[in-house]
DNA sequence: GATGAATGAGACTTCATTCAT
DNA sequence: CATGAATGAAGTCTCATTCAT
């Protein structure tokens, strides 16, 4: 009775779902927050209306985006300290796995950067949540693993390490650069954080 | 006919015009690209139309505030850089003046953020010229302390220090914490520039 | 090819349009002139799709409502004035059967209404054959009705009378009440009529 | 200092909300629901964002046309049932005077249509309060009246009235014809209610 | 015949900018 | 100089309609 199976719609539905996903994410780096929902329908290669039938407006989209990426980022904070490794390891394995992890989906380096500019743009707390979430899923694992280190101040160290990751990586991706040489700041960002715990 | 005299006006000019920009600069760092005039005027304490009085449009007030910052930048730079010292002394004092520019007047904090961006937001090479002279005049006389610090792949190591430092004064200011350990973030960054250099 | 005769297919089609203008009505009532397509097709639990697969579009469908709806107020204006009664109880008759239609079927109350209401919101005079039709078989028969009965000005008392129906109905409709006691409203009004006969 | 005075300032704000206000109501009449902004701004002679100026949003006209209204037909309402006399000179004083009211004020007239459909087509009980409030001081008023004529079943009797009315007013408005015979239309009516108090 | 994904015209709304006072 | 009312271009979003399956 049905001309498409449900099946054949869901598999649309999450084909669509991603290439809309990835459109915004690239047109999100052009144009942070005044992206225009045009601009990601043409890259997705959709009709402009295509992009409401799947997200109910712009902030809808915004979060879906950003609440993927945050599950991706679980998924490379989980690797890397998850395994039985001293701290120092566990760190530098952190470090390069994000930091390719960013390059590799601009949505996660997208997520980070929001919570690194504090959501500036975005008005009336929208990310609480998602704020939240960070601290206590994203945030924390890297604090304990600086604290094992037996660094002082740890969550000083913890903003150096994570702020400079941020900068750094957004300096190669904002300008278009290719990847960089991931294990080396990562190797130095520790090594600093390593020096001060003495 | 007027009852102020030339001076008086110049005088009540350049407050306003110091008005102006300071406010647009906090509200820069709250909104982002998105600041609204209206919200200038507001936080200026001015009337609407009073900001219009002073520049033309959003863009000119944008220009203005960031080549001012260019210029504070540049001073920054030539003292930090102009000292007879080692390198690495000179690299550290940088690093620690230009932090506490950011963190004092954060209009400069914003030219380095917006060229960190590149210009992301922005439409259509609207701060070419302000971005090359970035390059000449802020850029160029780190990579060369770089270079006489003997570190391989300078341009590498400079994106580094430079990405790193915006990342954690970013961190900070977003954040609305006080002015961090200046000197300690400089002196860490430096020092891993420093062993690469081997 | 078909697997269904053509009969089928034609008591098929016959239940689609009964099952789409039931539900448009409800819709029509609840919504009016926004109503959407789409709600039309929940309320028929039917696909989206298939409203249109029997209807070209949205006036279609309304037209057909508001035909099908005039044919049956026909045959009530025609039965309460068919019979050779007094004038006066033929306009009773009139009230009570219109009144009790109303509630039966609501598109004929729609009908009612959005003459009612001159097409106010449908643009274009898209309706002006309908509103011929009605002026003629509809509204004549009853201002003759009225004549008959001696009253002054007919038109005034035809008005008066229609204009009173369509509000006591729409009340008791719109506020989801029970059908009302028909008999008393049409009794009421048409004494007043027939008291300014005199 | 300033160039318009606060007192000129608002005295143009009065005006322009007067303009805007009579603007929507004519247009309401004409689109319903539909009506559109611009043809407002048109109607009132005013630029398209000056509407916005004034009103945040459609539904915020809306609703300060639908209060203002409220108040206006408070007044009528007290006016009517304030004075001592017996009820049915109050109900048919009433009736006279909400008929020309209608006519008068169209805004009026919209507040007891869009009760009279129970707010079909404004989702989400937008009016809820509004029409609580009319419950009590616009429809209260007029069951009391009732009431003390004796009538039987005073709130059918009111609905009969209420309902009679609109639809009469409504018949004439949205035909464009001149205001009809108030003092008629109010006789007939109340003296159908005093019949059946007996 | 039946369906829902896809679409864009058209409405709503924002906000930079102009302008009269 | 100072101001806020006035404006419309440019975005967001809705929903009737098309179309492939």
């Amino acid at each position: 009775m049905s001309p498409r199976t449900k099946e054949q719609n869901e598999e649309i539905r999450l084909l669509r779902v991603k290439q809309i996903m990835q459109a915004a994410a690239e047109v999100y780096l052009e144009q942070g927050i005044t992206m225009e929902m045009r601009d990601v329908a043409n890259k997705a290669n959709l009709g402009y209306g295509t992009v409401y039938h799947y997200y109910k407006n712009k902030h809808a989209l915004l979060d879906d985006l950003l609440w993927q990426a945050f599950h991706e980022a679980k998924q490379v904070t989980e690797e890397a300290f998850g395994a039985s490794q001293p701290p120092g390891q566990q760190l530098r394995r952190y470090g390069t796995l994000m930091l390719r992890q960013w390059f590799h989906d601009r949505s996660v380096y997208i997520l980070y950067k929001m919570i690194w500019e504090n959501f500036q743009q975005v008005p009336g707390g929208r990310f609480q949540k998602l704020y939240d979430q960070f601290q206590i899923e994203l945030y924390r694992p890297l604090m304990s693993a600086i604290q094992q280190l037996g660094a002082q101040e740890p969550e000083k160290r913890a903003n150096f390490l994570l702020g400079s990751m941020i900068g750094c990586a957004g300096l190669w991706i904002h300008h278009g650069h290719e990847e960089p040489d991931t294990d080396d700041i990562a190797d130095s960002l520790v090594r600093s954080i390593e020096k001060k715990g003495n």
